[in-house]
DNA sequence: CTGAAAGCGCTTACAG
DNA sequence: CTGAAAGCGCTTACAG
């Protein structure tokens, strides 16, 4: 076996030709004789010719594949089935446009310096807001982008739900079913949320949840509502279950903004001998798939997480191709999903 | 704003020095003269020059990023936790080289032409066989590559488990628990796998199955034992269960190759008022996380996928690196977890 | 401390 | 039908 990989030049030379025949016999073998073409292409096997994709797509100011911002480091990205499914999503339209996925963490704790190394035809980023620093490198160097679950913002495409009309209609299922001590567990802000100065997803969720307490003439700054932040891991979710009962403020319902936590929620409970819901009321956000194989089945608010990273990608795709987009900001149905672990305490 | 990406020519011109100069500012900065480099700096803040890597990367003769290459198209592949679980750990170790991850889902079907296509610095595949035409064209291209659950073979590293052992000791536990009369949903072979000439990891747990059938005179062909085969998804678990409730052969245990169908069975079973384990002991394969948190929780086997991910990526960037490795067959442990869903009927 | 030039592996407009 | 040459955006050995 040969030392380096076969490149055009050794070709063209052990054919007699140039690379323009070459490159031509790969890409254009119409445009060449065929006798070359057969002289070419039986050197090709001898060789073991394989046009090196790095020189054409550099040649041809692509890369045939778009990036993935995580929002954070993958074990914590990946462990969460709603992301996931947005990376689904996002692989359908890959495979159409026989594009990869190229997944890019945040490098040494910074997403702005990944975007710096990296080398996309295009970006989805989760969670990005205009003025976020990300954005401007991005526009610096006329990579496309668009943002699921970002602040809509001038020129940048987002895709969401309403999150505060979501949030609002979980909270206030809730309520009806006659729960007035609640425990909300909101999501910890992940990396690109950190800088306080922008709006992020959770505080939008608050701002819901809020709405449908002041309907019942409570609010988050309430006696009766107890707030704690984690990160969206199932151990959190247990972690919390765990906080829950010890601070025992009579929480008879537990709000999380994440099925994982929920699900963790559970877990804990169950483990420790609660009852759910009879002793807890548990309600999540994303109607993950395991949402309905817990015992008692989770009632949650289900978003189109697999479709969002379709009509992420499609617009992306959009944009790469230079075409007009109908729509900036997209707004996805969302659904509250009554299942079992919303009890009615009326 | 600008029409188009400031480049290191535009920037040159802008500062009247050379593009070597401009190099050894973003590169080495000690080579130059300081007043130099405060002038390229304030250019470049100006002119949003930003270095393109895609430029750097092809003179460097890298890429900066491996590639996964996924055994089916992305839904197929990230609906599996255990997958899923694999590229965490790949993952964990991308982190730490400032590496990205690319997915390369098959293209057209076809993962020769995936390969083709595609432009990384390694590559990671799961259940590929050293016969196969993805490995000489791996080999043609120059690209380092390490496999996952594929077989072993010279100058190919692997990672696996002892799958026939794990199998055997599954299978073990269940005819130690007194059943006879066993379904097996075995995994449909996936892409990689397909030309029958090439031993498959379903292979290879069959034959572990087969002896410890053996050790009580049963065997595969024998009247008590049920072949099925299915997709790796939630809903082929349930179709299978239905089609197990149907036959009627009297199953007393449904060992599953993987945990994601038997938690389709376990949900189709107690959906239809069936229960688990008495009316049916279910054993899956994996450990993902929903088998402790599905009632009943599931025993199944153990295996690490999240270091499989891990160790495949650091052999696979020794040999980038170009460094020995120390085993290039390497084999990770496995376990038998015993939950509750496995009945003991003696 | 700085620059001219060759090179990474291709593509393609242009000429013949 | 085929080729010489310029170009994609950088790096770097070499010279001064």
């Amino acid at each position: 076996m040969r030392q380096k990989r076969t490149t055009i030049i050794d070709l063209a030379k052990a054919c007699n030709v140039s690379k323009t025949t070459i490159s031509f016999a790969f890409n254009n073998p119409e445009r060449i004789g065929k006798d070359t073409y057969d002289l070419i292409m039986q050197k090709a096997q001898e060789l073991d010719y394989i046009p090196n994709p790095a020189g054409r797509n550099f040649s041809l100011k692509r890369k045939q594949t778009i990036g993935f911002l995580l929002p954070q480091h993958f074990e914590g990205t990946l462990s969460n089935p709603y992301i996931t499914q947005v990376i689904q999503g996002i692989g359908n339209i890959c495979n159409i446009k026989d594009y990869t996925l190229t997944l890019i963490p945040p490098f040494n704790g910074s997403m702005n310096e990944a975007v710096y190394k990296v080398s996309v035809d295009g970006l989805i980023a989760m969670g990005i807001n205009v003025k976020m620093d990300v954005v401007e490198s991005l526009r610096k160097m006329f990579i496309p982008f668009v943002t699921i679950d970002g602040r809509p913002g001038e020129n940048m495409p987002t895709i969401n739900i309403n999150d505060k009309k979501a949030s609002y209609d979980l909270m206030k299922e809730v309520l009806k079913r006659g729960h007035r001590k609640i425990s909300i567990v909101a999501l910890k802000e992940n990396l690109f949320e950190k800088d306080s100065k922008f709006e992020s997803t959770t505080q939008i969720r608050m701002a819901g949840f809020e709405e449908a307490l002041n309907e019942y003439n409570l609010s988050i700054n309430n006696d009766n509502i107890y707030i704690y932040d984690e990160e969206c891991y199932l151990e959190a979710g247990m972690n919390v279950a765990a906080k829950i009962v010890k601070d025992n403020k009579k929480t008879t319902c537990i709000v999380c903004m994440s099925d994982v936590i929920a699900i963790g929620c559970i877990t804990y409970l169950k483990q420790n001998s609660f009852k759910v819901p009879d002793d807890f009321s548990i309600v999540g956000f994303d109607n993950i798939q395991t949402a309905s194989i817990v015992t008692p089945h989770l009632s949650t608010i289900m978003q189109p997480s697999v479709e969002k990273g379709e009509i992420a990608a499609k617009t992306l795709f959009e944009l790469i191709e230079g075409n007009a987009i109908e729509t900036l900001h997209k707004i996805l149905p969302h659904e509250f999903i009554d299942r079992e672990s919303l009890k009615d305490i009326n």
